[in-house]
DNA sequence: TTGTAAGCGTTATCAT
DNA sequence: ATGATAACGCTTACAA
């Protein structure tokens, strides 16, 4: 009995120790002298092998600690549990939700996540859709970059029906299950908003028009304005990339236009911030001069002063509904599958910059 | 020549339209009647295929849209081109720069990335290290979860000689790269700001001291009161999580506190926002009645009012760096590694909350 | 209940 | 310069 337990030591110690090679289900099933399909089986918890050689074989395992080479599987089953994610930016606090939102989903039914971000570049975007197919990612979900006007590159994965899931920004070209906030619902209430308040003269900082979002956005504002017998001035709507510099420039151009707005509905908090701080600069009271509302509410919203009226957008619930709506496919494959666009609520906050005193 | 052309499209469709079957190199080998490995060899530019055979063979694969399965190349090679980032949190703007900034090295090198998020939880990471391992990751980076107070999970990769690199937190107990930010220098140069601004008694909230990064906060906070000659009132030293609701709570205990304190290093941005808005709510003046400092450079620190004085912490940077001390450990794999420990250099930023008229 | 053997799609070794 | 063949570590018919 000490003899053999010498030896299994030195056994052990051979197998752990050596720290190149992997420990396979070949050593195990030498060492307990049994076949490696039978190691397998145990391995998975295949009821057809019986509890006590499964315990036997799990125990050793353990004790060798094994670790599957989860390739080798995916190579064989065809199946890696792996889902790609691909964002514009993934440091900006929308995305870097709605990640953590797929991540949380994904974790707990098994699946690992791969991350990429586009730059909002059609060329990286291109890339790493290649990259994403190589690497058989059973799913992917993506939020297309700005850049993005043709959208091939996706066809890889549909075209082998590999489950494709947008969010945020949707083509309308490909026809999959989509994720998106009700962006005309939030431009709407936004502008009303403004309306409510009394201001009677309000302009729109919007993005580029190739976003639907942008789009929405927009004829939210119009309708909201059209509802309440207010007439759209073109001159009061501008588009344009909705960072700092290029949005403060823009807020410039409208509050020294000659029909100067008393308020602003931003096409995003960024452009309301730098709205706000313009005027902050420039001696103009927010709200009581000007009015504005933003839209993402980021986490600098609620603590600038005044603090920023913005649209809510739920992004972990998104990640989340993105991945189980993902998962669902992947793990239906054969099951025929009407796409939905599901369009999540989004939440007017109402803060200090479009309140009136 | 007509009649070759419509086989050629018959068998372009054939193979293309599947769209269940995927195109190996084998298919290619068959349909140019030449051996799988010289397709193999051809499709990864080994010199020693012709130029001619070379072209030929790409273009015929390119026309084909082959993809190489990369799962069966990893299996073979023993590489998988992966790493994984395992952080508490994704959604914090700290982590998820740094995330961008492996995730740009990474994929500038040819890896994928795989992120994980513990939650802060040790349980959580113990899993992610075994799945990471189990997917064969060529090496993995990582800030360690609060919870976390033993590390023998990790030691699946250190064991296998599998790279591994800390950033941010950093156990001791592990011998490898560590790129760290300077959190003393940070304690250090935050507090003799608040002292040269001639605050006189300055408290500190801190986080829990089982992190070594609050630990050296803590150090160079209690070393700048040294130097400058001011005495440690340890009433005025709070241990706490560093959130919202638990930090108003715990600047509200100092502020109302016998030995109140007129300034107050803050262990991170969020709570010198709560430090600052209780002020608000009370009528207590910033920085007038009391300085604060915060810690991390939030995206919300500069706009706030009054915006806050804090210590910027390079994310982006660590995460390129980290990503490159992992890329190049994986790449020479044979050498032998003296380890560094990389001190980012961080920076006192000079807000509105600690600078007296 | 367990074993045998084939195969997933590559790459690497050894021939030619 | 190219081909045949054997791995990589796992799963899964099919057999026993």
């Amino acid at each position: 009995m000490e003899k053999f337990k010498i030896i299994f030591i030195f056994v052990l110690q051979t197998i752990c120790m050596d720290n190149k090679k992997e420990i396979t289900i070949h050593d195990i099933a030498r060492e307990l002298d049994i076949s490696a399909s039978t190691v397998s089986r145990a391995l998975n918890n295949n009821p057809k092998i019986s509890l006590k050689t499964r315990k036997k074989i799990q125990d050793f395992a353990l004790k060798l600690g094994y670790r599957p080479n989860i390739i080798a599987s995916n190579l064989r089953t065809q199946r890696t549990f792996t889902i790609g994610i691909v964002v514009p930016l993934i440091n900006r606090h929308f995305f870097s939700s709605v990640i953590s939102g797929v991540e949380a989903y994904a974790s707990e039914a098994g699946y690992n996540v791969i991350i990429a971000q586009s730059n909002d570049q059609y060329d990286k975007e291109t890339s790493i859709a290649h990259s994403l197919y190589s690497n058989r990612v059973d799913g992917v979900i993506i939020s297309i970059a700005m850049e993005s006007e043709d959208f091939t590159h996706l066809s890889l994965f549909t075209n082998k029906s590999i489950p494709l899931v947008f969010f945020d920004r949707a083509p309308k070209e490909i026809y999959t299950h989509k994720i998106i906030v009700d962006d005309y619902a939030g431009g709407y209430k936004a502008t009303k908003h403004l309306i409510d308040q009394g201001y009677k003269k309000i302009a729109h900082i919007s993005g580029p028009l190739n976003l639907q979002i942008y789009k929405d956005r927009l004829q939210g504002y119009k309708d909201a304005l059209k509802d309440a017998g207010l007439v759209i001035d073109e001159t009061l709507i501008l588009h344009n990339r909705l960072i700092r510099e290029v949005a403060t420039n823009a807020f410039r151009k409208l509050i020294t236009s000659p029909s100067k707005p008393d308020a602003c509905f931003c096409g995003n908090d960024t452009t309301a911030l730098s709205s706000i701080i313009y005027c902050k600069e420039n001696g103009i009271k927010v709200p009581e001069d000007i009015g504005i509302v933003g839209f993402s509410n980021e986490p600098f919203s609620e603590v600038v002063t005044p603090s920023i009226s913005t649209i809510k957008q739920p992004g972990f619930e998104m990640g989340q509904t993105a991945c189980e709506l993902l998962i669902e496919q992947i793990e239906n494959k054969s099951n025929p599958i009407d796409f939905q666009t599901l369009t999540m609520p989004n939440e007017l906050i109402v803060r200090g910059s479009s309140v009136r005193k």
